[in-house]
DNA sequence: GGCAAAGTTGCACGCTCTGCAGTAATCGGT
DNA sequence: ACCGATTACTGCAGAGCGTGCAACTTTGCC
């Protein structure tokens, strides 16, 4: 069990745990928050360290880089697909859960925030955050895989499914955000978005057989 | 039309357009073997440039920074899923046609060459890679999406299916590749490569219904 | 209270990465 | 063949990145 799960649950940890999550957070949100306000490329390092009250030394000891700390603040904003996936009953199709899961997700307060939406297409225009943006849905991948092996009782190191299952999954997500959040801002509608997400796994679970007609 | 596209169809370009391909291919070549040879994180740029006998302020014409070159150089070595399923019949089945293309990427000669695995393994195992090689995948995904679009005739634009369909089909591909390259060195034959992807896109097929046998 | 482990931090320094401007190569028209 | 426009190469300066080292501080455990 990582820290980070130990805190989902409940479980105690100790000060130094606790501090290093809460410094963790504060880079993040410092991170994310000035890169809204300078642009990706533009704000610095220190201004970030700055921010979050501790030294430029400090940050590299969370971060590689300040864009997997921006990536790392902006994923922080909305609601995990895996926490998402793990709260639900493990009786009902497996499609179907990741189904409701990424529903929940989308529906989460990010995601119906008009200004943090915003700030989501604002900083999405820096190509130099995408590569760390994959990076960090990779990490939360992993962490499905994990998840989706539990559930369905398969060793994840033996097995490709937990993999595939993670890696499908999350790919049909971020195609629908990406798309969603590309749109003309008048079709920033949540209803649309979960829409994307219902036709996505429904085209998945159908094994992908059949296209929409064609123009 | 792009550039890449154009040499790929075999028509006619400048002088000029010729050269910035090729030198784009020298550094990127020369950024994966110095980076086999130094390690991805001590090789330096200017290690890279000259190898590539250009200006240091050259490389940074073509790459934003020394991982993207590498990811390029190591995705440069094996066959474009996009390439090999724009080659197949369009009359067949989108998932056939997809499979077909995965099993032409991995029987290709970078899976095949023991030296050229080992270097893929060994560049895999610097974290700061990673990011890059998503980037270029999605990179391809984008490439393999327009395929899509115009093989169902579809446009890409409008439709989410095509963006779908690519990047459930580049995700198979590359947890499998992933989980291949991470294997023991004696598993990392080319027959258990195929048939990961078998395996892969016979799950992708059936809409991800059947999980494994429990353990 | 003390010791070991872990984290913070300053510092020095090699390297990254960019904007600017001068130079060279290429392209297309005449 | 020449010429002008466009594009690419390159050196330079400099801001900022990112790391290893070591001193100091905090935390956890006995």
């Amino acid at each position: 069990m990582t820290v980070v799960s130990a805190v989902v649950e409940g479980e105690a940890i100790g000060r130094r745990e606790r501090k290093k999550l809460a410094t963790r957070a504060a880079l993040s949100g410092a991170a994310l928050r000035l890169s809204v306000e300078h642009g990706v490329d533009r704000v610095t390092v220190e201004q970030i360290a700055d921010e979050a009250d501790v030294a430029v030394r400090t940050f590299f000891n969370y971060f590689s880089n300040k864009e997997e700390a921006i990536a790392a603040g902006d994923l922080a904003t909305t609601v995990s697909l895996v926490e998402a996936f793990t709260g639900l009953p493990a009786d009902e199709p497996l499609l179907d859960s990741l189904r409701e899961a990424a529903l929940l997700v989308v529906t989460g307060d990010a995601y119906r925030d008009r200004d943090r939406v915003e700030e989501m297409r604002a900083i999405r225009r820096a190509p130099a955050l995408l590569p760390h943006l994959l990076a960090a849905y990779a990490e939360q991948e992993r962490a499905l895989s994990a998840a989706v092996a539990s559930r369905t009782g398969t060793d994840a190191e033996k097995e490709l499914f937990p993999d595939l299952v993670a890696a499908t999954a999350m790919a049909g997500l971020r195609v629908v955000v990406q798309r969603w959040l590309a749109a003309p801002a008048d079709e920033l509608d949540g209803t649309r978005l979960a829409e994307l997400v219902e036709a996505t796994f429904a085209q998945l679970a159908e094994g992908l057989a059949t296209p929409p007609p064609r123009r």
